[in-house]
DNA sequence: CTGAAAGCGCTTACAG
DNA sequence: CTGAAAGCGCTTACAG
C-alpha cells in the first residue's frame, strides 16, 4: 500500500501538503491539488485508518453489542444501525455478547469497544448488569440503547412502551369478546421488558374486571420454545382458556404448534397473537395478529441520534416510538370460535 | 485514559519494559513485571489498539460483507464467524452491501476493509462482480467465502453442493409418488446458486423419466415474495402439479400462502419442501420438509480456516459440506394426497 | 534484565 | 501556498 511520504516524494511536496490536499483542508494552489490526487489515484492510495485513529483520537467506528444476531428481529435492528452508521461514513464492529448473558464476554467486549476506540456504542435488546454499566460509565463510551433500556433510564433508549403495547392487544382480545386469556413467554423478572409486558397485560384485564389467575401467566423467555412447552403447562391445568397473547412472534408459533397437539386449531378453537411485527408473522398461515414494533427505525433513529451526539455534542434523546396493532388471521372474536369444551 | 508513558513513569521503568511486560514477551524481573502489571490493572490500562495496528502492521481485525443481515438464515453464518473470531482473539467489522447489489456499496466496503487493515475478509453469500473480485484481488486480501463461490474458484469457498441437495430433494418427492413437480424461487442466471439447483432439479426428473416443462420452472430471488407470486403464476395455467420444491423455507412458506388462496391446503392437496433448514421451517405448521445447511457450521469453518491461514500461512482449503435431507410434514406420498382436479 | 532510539503513517500548529 | 517538526501510543531491534 502507499502511503503519503512516497506520493509526496513523487509529487515533490512535503507529506503536510499531501495531507492537506487529501483531506481537502485547503492551503494549496488547485495545480497541486490536482497533481498530488491524480498520483494518489493512480496508486489506489487508502488512507491507513490506524494512523488516522491515532493521531486525531477518532476513529470513525461505532460499536454493535448485541446477545444473538439470529433471533428474528435483530436483523432489522442492525440494518438500521449499519445504515445509519455508512450514510455518515462511519464503520460498525459487531460483538455478540451470547444469548444466556455470558459476562465476562460482555465485559470483554466492552473493554474491546474502548481499546478499538469506537466513538459510540450501540446496545441492543441487552440484559446488562450493574457490572457492565459501571464499566461503560468509567469507560465514558458514548452509548445508546435500542429496544432495551436502564432501570433509571441513566442511558438513552430507543424503545416502544412495552406496558401500553401490551394493554393494547390484551384489550383487542377482551374487545372481540375473549375472557380466559393468558400471557406466554415473558419473564416476569425481567424489568426491562417481562415486567412492563405482564403488567401491561395484567392492568387490561383488571380494567375489564377480570382477574388473571395465576396459571395464566406463563413465564418464558421469549422463544419459540417456551412458546411451546408454557402452552402444553397451561393447558394441562386450564382448558377454559380461549387466548392467548404472546411476548414475541416466535412464542405465538410455539403456542401454535403445542395447540395441535392438543388438536386444537388456531383461530378456531383458540386465539393467539404474536409481538414483534417480524417477517416471520406475515410468513406463517395463520398470519399472525402481533404488535409491530419498528425496529429497523429505532436502530437507525437511536444511531443516528448517537453520531450527532459525537459530531455536534447534542445530547441524546432516547425516543418512545409508536407500535401498531397487526389485526391478520391468528385471533378471532370468540363468537365465531368453535368453544373449548 | 492511561497510556504506557505514565506506567512507565509510575513505575520508574522504561516504555519498552512496560511494553514487553504487558504482552509477556519475556525479559524483565519477576518484580518488574508484577509492579508494572499491578499499576496497569489500578488504572484499567487498555492498549490503544490503533497504535498497535500502525507499529505491528496486524489489526487483529476480519471483515464480514454480507447483503442484508436480515434473511433468516444469515444470523448463523454470522455466529459462527463471531465465535471464532472471538476465539481466536480477533475482532469483527461488519458490512452491509445492500440485497439488491448496490456494486458502488460494495466496492467501497471493500476498499474500507482494506484501510482499516482487516487481516481476513469473509464473503458471505454475495453476488460479487468482476470488479469486486478484481479488487480483492489488487488489495491482496485473505478472502474467504461463505455460502457462495466465484465461477472459476479462484477463492475458497465453503459451501454445500447445490446440485447434489436439489436432486436429493427432488428424488425425494418423486420416491414417494409425485410425478409432476415444479421448482419456485431460483434464478437461473444466478451462476452459484440458482442455476445448480435447477439443473439438480431438472437431472433429478430426468432421471426419473420425466421432462419438466417450462412452466414448471417459475424463476425468483428466493424470497418469500417470489415463492408467493411463483405459485401464483403458475398455479393459473397448470392445475396438475402435485408437489413444489423450492428454492429456500422462505419461497416455501411463499408458496404455502398462495396455494392457501387457491384454497389448497399443504400437504393434502400439495406438497412443498423448503431450502435451508433454518429454525422457521420448523416452527410452522405444517413443519417443513426441506434441506439443512449447518450454516453455522460453515461460517465458523471458514473463519477458522481464514484466521490459520494468517497466523500460520497455512492455505486455505474451500470445503464442501455435507447437507441433510429433513423430513417432516410439508410433503408426503401423493398416494395420500386428495388429489387436485 | 533494562533503556534509548527509531519508526509505523498520519495530522496539525507554527513559521515563513 | 508550503515545509519542517513534533507527536499520537505503541513495538522492536540494538546495545549494554
Amino acid at each position: 500500500m502507499i502511503t503519503i511520504k512516497e506520493i509526496a516524494k513523487e509529487a515533490r511536496v512535503s507529506i503536510a501538503t499531501v495531507s492537506r490536499v487529501l483531506n481537502g483542508t485547503g492551503g494549496y494552489s488547485q495545480e497541486t491539488f490536482d497533481r498530488v490526487n491524480k498520483i494518489a489515484d493512480a496508486h489506489h492510495y487508502l488512507k491507513n485508518a490506524a494512523a488516522h485513529t491515532l493521531v486525531s483520537a477518532s476513529s470513525k467506528i461505532i460499536g454493535i453489542l448485541i446477545p444473538s444476531v439470529s433471533t428474528s428481529f435483530s436483523g432489522y435492528i442492525i440494518n438500521g444501525i449499519e445504515d445509519a452508521a455508512y450514510a455518515a461514513g462511519y464503520d460498525v464492529i459487531l460483538a455478540h455478547t451470547g444469548i444466556g448473558g455470558d459476562e465476562r464476554r460482555l465485559l470483554e467486549n466492552i473493554n474491546m469497544m474502548r481499546n478499538r476506540q469506537v466513538e459510540g456504542l450501540v446496545i441492543v435488546s441487552n440484559q446488562f448488569t450493574e457490572t457492565a454499566l459501571t464499566l461503560i460509565q468509567r469507560l465514558r463510551l458514548n452509548t445508546t440503547l435500542i429496544s432495551t433500556s436502564t432501570r433509571n433510564n441513566s442511558l438513552p433508549a430507543f424503545v416502544i412502551d412495552d406496558v401500553a403495547a401490551m394493554h393494547a392487544v390484551t384489550s383487542y382480545l377482551l374487545s372481540i369478546g375473549h375472557q380466559h386469556i393468558a400471557i406466554i413467554g415473558a419473564d416476569p423478572d425481567d424489568h426491562v421488558t417481562g415486567a412492563p409486558r405482564i403488567k401491561g397485560y395484567r392492568d387490561a384485564m383488571m380494567d375489564a374486571g377480570m382477574v388473571p389467575s395465576i396459571a395464566w401467566v406463563q413465564r418464558g423467555d421469549f422463544s419459540y420454545e417456551s412458546g411451546y412447552t408454557g402452552f402444553k403447562r397451561l393447558y394441562s391445568g386450564e382448558h377454559d382458556i380461549t387466548a392467548v397473547c404472546c411476548v414475541s412472534d416466535e412464542a405465538a408459533l410455539g403456542v401454535i404448534a403445542a395447540a395441535h397437539e392438543f388438536g386444537l386449531s388456531v383461530p378456531d378453537d383458540l386465539s393467539v397473537t404474536g409481538f414483534d411485527g417480524t417477517r416471520l408473522s406475515e410468513m406463517v398461515r395463520p398470519r399472525l395478529t402481533t404488535v409491530r414494533q419498528p425496529f429497523y427505525r429505532m436502530g437507525k433513529a437511536g444511531t443516528t441520534a448517537l453520531l450527532q451526539h459525537i459530531t455536534s455534542g447534542e445530547s441524546i434523546n432516547g425516543e418512545t416510538f409508536p407500535f401498531e396493532i397487526e389485526i391478520r388471521e391468528s385471533a378471532k372474536p370468540l363468537d365465531t370460535q368453535r368453544r373449548g369444551e
